[in-house]
RNA sequence: GGCUCCUUGGUCAAGCGGUUAAGACAUCGCCCUUUCACGGCGGUAACACGAGUUCGAUUCUCGUAGGAGUCACCA
């Protein structure tokens, strides 16, 4: 049995976006559960549209992922080369060899007569006129210099029908298409092509892509039939959405897989989801190691339908990944995001402990504990807590209590810190809210924040936590 | 517009002729609690519509509607 070999086959425009990694996952998974190769290749036919560094960063996105490709540009393989540019004088033999048998010819025809032809059901066909340009005529214009372009002849009756293993049995009538460049008069093959040609040079014998495809693969299909190659396995997969009429775009400036990692998301969580969006493991299962994605993985769970981007549910699956980390990984892990504001000045072992269970994402951390650095005039209805039965009255009275506790308290910490704030509950025949609620408005000025009075106390430290409290007495007159 | 594909709660999604139509996110309520968060428990909420096949359709067929894709010397 010849072994599966899958391939990701990106062009370089930029950042890797949602839709493109998720193929590259499905086709991973699909290729390592069947022991399979899984293949990069880089399609940079297009000059025009070639973006700086986007290669490196497909690399880059792919590695860090784990979507570690057995053949690529930078890894090497027996079929290279793996980027579409470095083997383009292999196309035009192969595009020679279907004029000769009659499955292409050349097209002489100017960008004004294209123009010119009637368009039929809202779309413009070529009219195979040079298809019947005579043989000698064809030679001589060649021996001109002149330039000309590769045409597909397609037939133009009956119709081809082929498999998908999730779309099921496509027909389409040949009528629908259309004699497609090949060779562009740059000389340089169309994607169509370049596409077929080097997919079976390089072995691949399953096709994974998106939808978008679907409807063209019956002309891949007889290119491979013309060349006498056998088809391949296809496997399209239905789009990822931002909302019910648009598809996920970097054009539309939609979140790339490196923006979310910038705002604070975490790469096993963002592999997680997107295995989510258009496949299900059957069972209940739903945060998933890449080791049980690819336990899990199978084709039968991919859906038909779109599918819509919900960064609130992928929230939700990075607050997963981030209360699994021991808290030496979470420090770790938020060590830039302390570092690179306001936070680098706090003890950063307390900060974590504080705000672990209380993130989403590491974006997050800077607006959740800004307090700590902004304290200023509030209302005192604050102080107003129905089930502590506590108000500006009560805070008044007891807050000038609490800031002689704190004072005398020497050991910093917020064992002792709780302790000295009990005691006075104690002390006064009250229950603890009573003193702990409008301690924690008092510091922070605050209806919520991650921590209680003591915890907060803690981070700020005896003098700030004094004046603080300070303030909060002369505010409350 | 032609052709192709798709259609279960707000979202992801199970279901593949007979189910009280799973589960998750979100949302709402309760409990826990040093506020918030975490955690626990519970509630609201869906088979686009119309025919047909069948003893019986969410499930099969055909229409309708809606949506997407495609019809490039772009990939």
């Amino acid at each position: 049995m010849t072994q599966l070999r899958t391939r990701f086959a990106p062009s370089p425009t930029g950042y890797l976006h949602i839709g493109g990694l998720r193929t590259a996952l499905y086709s991973y998974l699909y290729a390592k559960k069947n022991n399979g190769k899984f293949i990069l290749r880089i399609e940079d036919t297009d000059q025009g549209r070639y973006v700086d560094g986007a290669v490196e960063i497909i690399y880059r996105t792919l590695h860090e992922t784990g979507l570690n490709y057995d053949e690529g540009p930078d890894v090497g393989g027996d079929y290279g080369p793996y980027i579409q540019s470095q083997r383009a004088n292999q196309y035009m033999h192969y595009a020679k060899q279907l004029v000769q048998s009659g499955h292409a010819y050349y097209c002489f025809c100017t960008e004004e007569r294209l123009e010119s032809l009637p368009s039929v059901n809202g779309a413009r066909r070529y009219d195979k006129h040079c298809l019947h340009l005579d043989k000698s005529e064809v030679e001589r214009r060649l021996a001109n210099g002149e330039k000309f372009v590769i045409r597909q002849n397609m037939p133009t009756e009956g119709s081809t029908t082929y498999h998908d293993a999730v779309y099921g049995d496509i027909t389409i009538d040949n009528s629908e298409l259309e004699d497609q460049i090949l060779i562009k008069s740059d000389g340089m093959p169309t994607y169509n092509f370049a596409n077929v040609i080097d997919d079976h040079l390089m072995g691949i014998n399953c096709v994974m892509r998106g939808i978008e495809y679907l409807s063209s693969t019956p002309k891949y299909n007889l290119l491979y039939d013309a060349f006498g190659w056998e088809r391949p396995m296809y496997i399209h997969m239905p789009p990822i959405m931002k909302d019910a009429q648009h598809k996920l775009s970097k054009r539309n400036g939609d979140a790339s897989y490196e923006d979310l990692i910038k705002k604070g998301f975490v790469k096993d969580a963002i592999i997680n989801y997107i295995a989510l969006l258009g496949w299900s493991p059957k069972d209940d299962s739903e945060k998933m190691s890449f080791d049980e994605l690819l336990a899990k993985f199978d084709i039968s769970g991919i859906n038909k339908s779109p599918s819509i981007f919900d960064p609130l549910k992928l929230a939700w699956l990075n607050s997963l990944y981030i209360k699994e980390m021991t808290p030496e990984q979470f420090e770790e892990y938020a060590a830039p995001w302390l570092e690179n504001c306001y936070l680098k000045d706090f003890d950063r072992h307390l900060v974590c402990k504080l705000i672990q269970s209380r993130i989403e994402t590491f974006g997050e951390i800077a607006d959740k504990l800004r307090f700590l650095v902004e304290f200023g005039a509030f209302d005192n209805d604050l102080y107003v807590n129905q089930k502590q039965k506590t108000d500006a009255d009560t805070a008044r009275e007891i807050l000038p209590a609490v800031r002689d506790k704190f004072a005398a308290v020497n050991v910093w910490d917020n064992e002792h810190l709780y302790g000295a704030l009990v005691e006075l509950a104690q002390e006064r025949g009250v229950k603890n809210g009573k003193v702990l609620w409008p301690a924690r408005i008092a510091l922070t000025g605050l209806a919520a924040t991650p921590g209680g009075a003591s915890e907060i106390a803690e981070l700020l430290g005896k003098p700030e936590t004094l004046r603080r409290l300070d303030m909060a007495v002369a505010q409350l007159g």
